[in-house]
DNA sequence: GCCAACGTTGGC
DNA sequence: GCCAACGTTGGC
């Protein structure tokens, strides 16, 4: 089993609307390394939920992945905001996985506190100018950070 | 709201 | 294939 962490806006999406609506298909990432990850993605895999821009940035909760990965119907939807006119269906640009809400966090475990984490070794989250939404994390990484939980 | 960082686009 | 311009992300 491998482990990810996933960005969402919580003004838009929350781990309270995760909670409530139980799964969620994870549309709308256009970004290829952040594609590339979902494609690796398993059912099963562990997730941290990450809040972003927003009052206090960190990880919120936990989901995993309910399926395998598939392509984004949104890229083929006109009246979407990722439709993708150069994505065709035959061969689609764009993925998705469906994650399943786990838990929320005893509270948020914050970006700061993470940054001050000594030998997390190299995370595509505190790596100076990421902006990578969908990441790979280490069981390390993982047990360290919900350690401060 | 600002702006640094970085990915993408498109002219050449 | 280079690279300037532009758009987006996301912390602050």
């Amino acid at each position: 089993m491998n482990h990810w962490l996933m960005k969402t806006e919580p003004d838009t999406f929350s781990i309270d609307d995760l909670k409530r609506v139980k799964v969620e298909p994870w549309n709308g990432v256009r970004n290829y390394q952040a594609r590339n990850h979902i494609r690796q993605m398993r059912k099963g895999d562990a997730v941290m939920i990450y809040h972003s821009s927003c009052a206090v940035p960190g990880v919120a909760g936990l989901g995993e992945v309910a399926g395998p990965p598939c392509p984004d119907p949104t890229q083929f939807d006109p009246d979407s905001e990722y439709f993708d006119a150069g994505s065709d269906r035959a061969t689609p640009r764009w993925s998705l996985v469906d994650v399943r809400y786990r838990r929320k966090l005893k509270r948020v475990i914050t970006l700061d506190e993470i940054k001050a984490l000594r030998g997390l070794g190299d995370f595509a989250l505190t790596r100076r100018g990421n902006r990578l939404s969908v990441l790979p994390v280490t069981a390390a990484q993982w047990e360290a950070i919900l350690a401060l939980e």
